[in-house]
DNA sequence: TAGATTGTTAATCGATTAACAATC
DNA sequence: TAGATTGTTAATCGATTAACAATC
């Protein structure tokens, strides 16, 4: 039993990145209709065990009902605030190439209430641009407009060898996580918070599995 | 002592998974000049012990040496074989909006050694334009296409309703690996394996530890 | 050689899973 | 009520870390 408002015993990191994924399920059942889920059928759908989720669910509180299981529109309000997510936060973005304007483009971002106010670069052929509902502007602006506007949340989408320096002058202007497109580690000072997203490594990751010409038994999943 | 050429000892996934990244990391200190690496500087630099590197690199043969650290060339090599990637991958991309036409036109994969050869979409606007090199081609030949070049890498970046549908036809199709831009879960036989990247996913496990508005205390990492 | 760093073992730490009383 | 499913405990499983003999 856990008494609501009770503060959350240690919550591991690993359970923490489950949670959107709950969430996300959580939001396509709702459009399919469904009032309640069980943590087996919310499992199945996930690949993921009923018990793993309702011990993660457990850590916040007591969100389900004996014999019916969670009531899908209450776990999403609470899921969004355990995560921070009820209101919208809004995000600056560096790196306006043919990725940039990719991520710029993305309206997941937007419906998923992530709202991205500005785009950044720092080359002069592609500063004054417009990209989606951005005009790119240069980098040079870059720190006073995150400090002038208490930005938290940066994306960056520049070559590999440029991250750091961009990442160490957003960091310097407040922002507290990035989600980082360019294909190296960052460096950055503890308290905030770095996402790495490289595709490539993912490809690597699944050809291990898949022998040298994908036609291998495979054992593991 | 691991005699070379010798099976490995069951080697976890999560391990696998940071294969690519010393890869990654090793190839930037390639190109910097240095021939040598310590498991302790690798690890510095990637933010993991030196013990775990150690650890991970010992399930696939003993690469190191005392005093010294580990040749980079020579890990380099052994990690692409290791993963596979000594040779080139062909891949398919599925879906021409936006995210796809970023992922088209996304240069780092065929630089890791990644050849994207068709791009399917099936939207008649779509069909027939042009995305970098390639020609939109229509999706009811993507089944066709895979079977005929033996394709078993895809791509998929289409609306995550039409993302399972896509999925089945690849898998029929022989695909064995897929990269699944949708943010949906996808279903797949044993055998097949998926990775998924959704970046609302990265931001909101961010906005956990950053509070109401960016500005809490943050003790985890 | 002396210093540095490996590969490996054993200990620690943490996450997942199974089981079940509680209860809707 | 009977059936279903939760929340939680304890057991299992697996990964990380520390330590150190071996040795380049």
């Amino acid at each position: 039993m856990h008494t609501i408002g009770m503060p959350e015993r240690h919550v591991p990191d690993i359970v923490v990145a489950r949670l959107p994924l709950y969430l996300r399920a959580l939001s396509a059942l709702q459009l399919e209709g469904h009032a309640f889920i069980s943590s087996k059928a919310l499992g199945e759908r996930l690949g993921i065990g009923p018990a793993q989720i309702r011990k993660d669910l457990s850590l916040f509180g007591d969100f389900g009902r004996q014999g019916k299981g969670y009531e899908v529109s209450v776990l999403l309000a609470r899921l969004r605030e355990i995560l921070n997510i009820a209101h919208e936060w809004l995000m600056v973005l560096v790196g306006a190439g043919h990725l940039g304007s990719a991520v710029a483009n993305y309206s997941g971002f937007a419906q998923r209430g992530f709202r991205l106010v500005a785009v950044f670069d720092n080359d002069p052929q592609r500063i004054g641009a417009r990209i989606g509902e951005h005009v790119v502007r240069p980098a040079s602006e870059m720190e006073q407009f995150v400090r002038a506007h208490s930005i938290r949340l940066a994306m960056i989408a520049v070559p590999a060898s440029a991250a750091q320096a961009v990442a160490d002058v957003l960091v310097h202007a407040g922002v507290r996580g990035i989600l980082n497109y360019a294909p190296v580690t960052l460096n950055v000072p503890p308290g905030v918070r770095v996402e790495n997203i490289d595709p490539v490594l993912h490809l690597q990751h699944m050809t291990y599995y898949l022998g040298e010409d994908g036609d291998e038994a495979i054992v593991s999943s």
